[in-house]
DNA sequence: ACCCAGGACTGAT
DNA sequence: ATCAGTCATGGG
């Protein structure tokens, strides 16, 4: 069991240190984008950048971030360092609710994961919890990928998937979400769909292609094209986030259909809205007063700023 | 026991 | 085109 199979050449450990411009780890890593880090007793969070194992922290302003083959561009891409986080916060419009999101975790940031294991995540993400999908991951690795050592275990291929069968991936806890993922799987690995030619496509061509996935509807599509595809500008709306908009932008029109939340965000969060969605949803999920009941929140919405949000006047 | 979870798919209108 | 029903499973 170990040796003969890793996948891993035997690369160089390397250490770096980067600028992390304000990144915070915890927030990032435990916001919903990412399934595979854990975190050890001692603060640092163990992971996978580019398929290869590796352990980051941080250390004052410093990104630390230690593993075999490492480089400095993978880590900057990956987390996002060479984006223009200043120029980012500035586009976003002058909005209360959003302001307390950002203020909550100002160190939020949107990876740049692999396409393929994101697509599997989400597509394994419906309707199960976080901590449910980064176990789903986990016990897709144990199963179906490479040994590193014991328990570390490299993220399966498509082509690898798509040699098990259904009921073997129903046994990681799939459920009815098995059929997806190994349909998925074969669609990869025949080349049906190409995950590397998507990069190159327009946001709108890229989801349709996306969308094409057994399993893979708008919301996923969009959280692919978010967390793997560096396309800030799509707005996922899952149940937390409708939540979010419902009550806090659309109070006065409780009827107000999914359609209409949707261009609501197209037009009012800004050219980076995925990231102004990531804020709220990592706030109304980690502050237990973000969302209180509603009454309440009637009574303690700001009403100061006369620039807030405009609640959808007169759903039209 | 009951409700919910980073939804998608199907078949009936 | 919209719309309810259905799909497994585990946490709280």
């Amino acid at each position: 069991m170990t040796g003969d199979s890793l996948s891993q050449p035997d690369l160089p450990q390397v250490s770096l240190s980067l600028f992390s411009h304000g990144l915070d780890l915890d927030a990032t890593l435990t916001s919903g984008q990412s399934f595979s880090w854990r975190r050890g007793m001692d603060g640092r969070w163990r992971g996978w950048i580019e398929g290869r194992p590796c352990l980051v922290w941080s250390q004052g302003d410093a990104l630390r971030a230690v593993g075999p083959g490492l480089t400095s561009a993978a880590v900057t891409t990956y987390f996002g360092l060479e984006l223009p986080i200043r120029e980012i916060f500035s586009s976003f419009p002058n909005d209360p609710w959003l302001d307390k999101a950002r203020t909550f975790a100002p160190g939020l940031r949107i990876l740049r994961q692999e396409p393929w294991e994101t697509l599997c995540n989400f597509i394994c993400s419906s309707l199960k919890q976080i901590v449910q999908i980064k176990q789903i991951n986990h016990e897709l690795r144990q199963v179906f990928g490479d040994a590193i050592d014991e328990s570390l275990h490299s993220f399966p291929d498509a082509s690898r998937l798509a040699l098990a069968t259904e009921a073997r991936l129903r046994d990681c806890r799939l459920g009815f979400r098995a059929r997806h993922l190994f349909v998925a799987s074969q669609q990869i690995a025949s080349s049906e769909i190409s995950l590397e030619r998507i990069a190159g496509l327009s946001t709108s061509e890229a989801r349709e292609e996306l969308m094409r996935v057994q399993g893979v509807g708008e919301k996923v599509a969009n959280c692919i094209l978010l967390f793997a595809y560096g396309r800030p500008e799509v707005f996922p709306i899952d149940v937390w986030v409708e939540r979010v908009l419902r009550r806090l932008y659309f109070h006065d029109n409780p009827r107000v259909k999914h359609e209409k939340l949707r261009d609501f965000a197209e037009s009012h969060f800004g050219p980076y809205r995925g990231y102004a969605q990531q804020f709220l949803f990592h706030w109304i999920r980690h502050d237990s007063k973000a969302l209180i009941p509603e009454k309440k929140a009637a009574a303690s919405r700001p009403r100061k700023k006369s620039s807030a949000p405009k609640p959808a006047q007169k759903a039209g």
